[in-house]
DNA sequence: GCAGTTATTTATCGAAAGATAAATGATATC
DNA sequence: GATATCATTTATCTTTCGATAAATAACTGC
């Protein structure tokens, strides 16, 4: 089964020898192979593994996502290759540029995240919105708190790349709005937009949370608290503030 | 005046011709120095300015702070040669290695940003600590609101670098715990340590106005939010919650 | 089991990185 | 104004990086 041709994002072109993909190139040259690192556990040649493109391309992404984790964009590829079992070069069999493996750790980290069903959860009025908030934060912790997820993010807020923001737009319409709609409803009485104070606010409190996922895994700062409880006191903090607001009628 | 001798942290040895540190170092050897950007506007070769050693070191390290808070700490000393409007070897006159650079950064970043004026306010039982809080944060954000202070933590972070633990441990003790007590002290009643799950939450707290500072000078995404009124928000919240806990006498 | 296909490796390029040595020129002192 | 000092630049080395071309060897189909 041959590489796939032109149309696909990271893929090799059999005629041209080349992999291609819809990135902004940048063009440089060539390289030593020698990896700095002790050979000695290497030192009996493994034998040469044959992979299915598909298989190869998959793997290099998935050891990529971790590898950046830890050490950073700004790390090299022969370190990846290396973490991979395989040579530098054959990266460059399945993508075009250092660049475009980046750019695939970040649609991997970042897309799909969502689960439909939070929403469906946040919105069934059939429980109280408190215990709704409780379940869906487990939920969203136990997704987002890994190691490798809170540090890609990281890295790319510093790196500035743009799906942060998409992915704070994504926060706020798919988590904080539905949150205030949702306590307004069960609280409040009447049905109106979230104002920006209460947004901020919300954000706040989500953030608490958020924050420690970044203590926990970035800045393993926090021995053996009680993940549960932290959700549970943080959302009845936010209830206490929202139902506050409403009260005041703002 | 000659540049100090061998008790210096980062000095230069005029007997050998070397910078010298108290930095693991790690030898390496030579280079290029053509820097690829346009010399469009450095066509006229401008003088050589001759700076007293003491001013060309703080020059170097105030530049560094500003220049590896947007580049990050894998950025090349070229890179920030070019920002000083000095050649790149220059800068190993007054300091061994690219990473004593760095750990320079790291001190004038982190440390002395403490004022100790902060705990004597925090700590003022004259004005109720809901007053208290809100002027506390508001110096306190004043202080760590900057975007280079931001960048650097959170790169630092990610580096692992020691220095952050530490910072993490003086947030809980000089500002958590203390404001845990006058809360207790307030509308407790009995005078205890505050518990973990009360940190926890007092973290959360805290971690919701910092998050709010990653949006802002980080991730670029806040609007015009009225941080005063945030910070009022969230000292709120932070009462409920610890009020919350005394009343439930755990 | 031979041959064709192609996944993988070897070898290498050119640029950029950290670092060093030697030359240069600005400033102070006499 | 000549001289000594030393801050700064020029020139260069070595290593590491991203990237390419050509050789090699594992798998497939006959």
């Amino acid at each position: 089964m041959p590489p796939v041709k032109s149309p696909a994002v990271c893929g090799y072109d059999w005629t041209t020898k080349r992999a291609v993909s819809n990135l902004t190139p940048y063009v440089i040259r060539f390289d030593h192979n020698h990896l700095s690192g002790d050979h000695v556990n290497e030192a009996v040649a493994r034998p040469r593994k044959r992979l299915s493109p598909q298989e190869r391309k998959e793997e290099i992404i998935e050891k990529a996502i971790e590898f950046f984790a830890e050490e950073g964009f700004d790390s090299s590829t022969r370190g990846l290759a290396n973490r991979l079992g395989v040579t530098q070069p054959l990266l460059y069999r399945y993508f075009p540029s250092k660049g475009d493996i980046v750019a695939e750790v970040y649609q991997r980290v970042y897309l799909n995240r969502w689960q439909e069903e939070w929403s469906i959860l946040l919105l069934d009025r059939a429980q109280p919105v408190e215990v709704r908030l409780n379940s869906f934060y487990t939920l969203y912790t136990n997704s987002i708190f890994e190691r490798k997820w809170m540090r890609i993010y990281l890295f790319a807020g510093l790196r500035g790349v743009d799906i942060n923001q998409r992915y704070m737009v994504m926060v706020r319409d798919k988590i904080l709005k539905p949150i205030i709609q949702e306590v307004l409803f069960e609280f409040g009485g009447k049905v109106r937009a979230a104002t920006e104070r209460e947004i901020e606010f919300t954000w706040a409190m989500h953030g608490g949370i958020f924050y420690f996922g970044i203590r926990k895994l970035i800045y393993d700062n926090c021995g053996d608290a009680d993940l549960k409880q932290i959700i549970a006191d943080d959302v009845a903090a936010m209830l206490f503030g929202l139902k506050r607001f409403f009260n005041q009628q703002i």
